[in-house]
DNA sequence: TTTCGGGCTCGAT
DNA sequence: GATCGAGCCCGAA
């Protein structure tokens, strides 16, 4: 068992991630350690990658809003699961450029 | 209990 | 920039 948090506080945890990007707004762009630390659990970048990882295919949730530190999307370039994020970021107005996202005029 | 692997980060070369 | 190493934290093995 981890026996850093609560169950109750990972629950906790859990709920704001998701209630942050429920909340957040098209041409938004968060990286995972900004989530964490929004959602009042600084260090836990591991842990929203995780989350969202686990969320099922068809979900609303808005998770390719999420990229690492460096505004770039953390999966294998070229992968399906990159090309994915990378399609419903371009949809939203960004551009990757080099690996990178820009916001279109930016 | 220990080890290891993940949609990670940050500081130092 | 590009790489590397060391932290980070949980869950699964």
């Amino acid at each position: 068992m981890g026996n850093t948090v609560t169950n109750q506080a990972m629950t906790h945890f859990k709920s704001q991630v998701f209630l942050i990007l429920h909340q957040s707004q098209v041409g938004e762009c968060f990286s995972y350690g900004e989530i964490a630390t929004l959602a009042g659990f600084p260090g836990y970048a591991r842990q929203v990658g995780q989350l969202l990882k686990k969320l099922p295919k068809d979900t609303k949730l808005p998770w390719y809003r999420v990229v690492n530190a460096q505004k770039r999307i953390s999966f294998i370039e070229g992968s399906e699961a990159y090309l994915r994020q990378k399609e419903r970021l371009e949809a939203e107005g960004w551009l990757i450029i080099a690996g990178k996202l820009k916001y279109k005029d930016q």
